[in-house]
DNA sequence: GCTGCATGATGAA
DNA sequence: TCATCCTGCAGCA
């Protein structure tokens, strides 16, 4: 599930249950059992993220970094737990009310705050993080590099949040077609860009998942109706006709990614 | 029950 | 470009 919308989501909703609570810190697989213990019975002061990383830090100066990657989920529940933790559990957090637990992510580590700051200094700019402020960031790291835009938009070092849904439904909505090199957009599709990504991303972690489509265009009042065979005009949906125009949806792949794209909406 | 795939990222070749 | 890591679940027998 994990695009940059959950895990800011994740970093608020948990926030919510866990900032100011002292905590126990286990790893039940046990891949993490020394990092748990660098934190185990300390208090969590804040829970952030940027882009798809997230942060938690402690009250002595140590924070746990998590990448969830393709797998990584999280079971948040009130205790006493419903379900035993999963033999691959490797972060578990509770507090004397509620349960955090992590399974199958691609980074779990406790670092310090030199740290975190390296991890985003080395990512683009986060539309969640830098609304305002952001498209001069993405035009200077779009302009640097001479690969499909289809490409650029995965590369969190370009921008940082996007993941393989978001990339294709944005080109989808501006018109771009997915292999249209990254230095030869001009400064208003740029710009189109970074004002749609702060746009949904903002409503994705609102509404806890990704829905592009326009509600009038599927017969719905709003976004959170729209069942979730509707909810996109791109992904996924090779040979399906377009919402839009009824082309069959094209698919490709860019560099072991799948990128689907309509020929006609999409112009090459 | 087994297989293959997935909204991710890295490091070696 | 490829192999690798990681988990859960849909789709199939």
């Amino acid at each position: 599930m994990p695009e940059g919308h959950v895990i800011h989501r994740a970093a608020r909703l948990q926030g919510r249950r866990f900032r100011g609570k002292t905590v126990e810190v286990t790893s039940p697989q046990g891949r993490f059992a020394e990092g748990a213990g660098h934190v185990d019975g300390r208090t969590i002061e804040r829970m952030h993220a940027y882009g798809k990383h997230l942060f938690y830090d402690f009250d002595n100066d140590l924070s746990i970094h998590i990448h969830l990657g393709l797998f990584g989920r999280f079971r948040i529940s009130k205790l006493p737990a419903q379900l035993e933790p999963s033999p691959n559990c490797r972060l578990l957090i509770e507090s004397t009310t509620d349960q955090l637990h992590l399974a199958g992510p691609t980074v779990c580590e406790v670092i310090d705050a030199d740290q975190i700051a390296a991890i985003i200094e080395r990512l683009g700019p986060d539309p969640i993080v830098n609304p305002v402020d952001g498209a001069d960031k993405l035009a200077q790291r779009l302009s640097k590099r001479s690969i499909p835009i289809g490409a650029a938009l995965l590369d969190q070092k370009v921008i940082a949040g996007i993941g393989n849904v978001y990339r294709a439904e944005f080109l989808f909505a501006l018109g771009i077609h997915p292999f249209v090199t990254s230095k030869d957009l001009d400064r208003s599709a740029v710009e189109a860009i970074w004002a749609l990504s702060v746009d949904e991303l903002t409503a994705g972690e609102k509404l806890g998942r990704i829905v592009t489509v326009d509600p009038a265009e599927v017969g719905y009042d709003k976004r959170s109706d729209i069942p979730s065979r509707d909810r996109l005009y791109a992904y996924k949906r090779q040979g399906e006709p377009c919402r839009r125009c009824g082309t069959a949806i094209a698919a490709a792949d860019i560099d072991g990614r799948n990128i689907w794209w309509c020929p006609t909406c999409q112009p090459g």
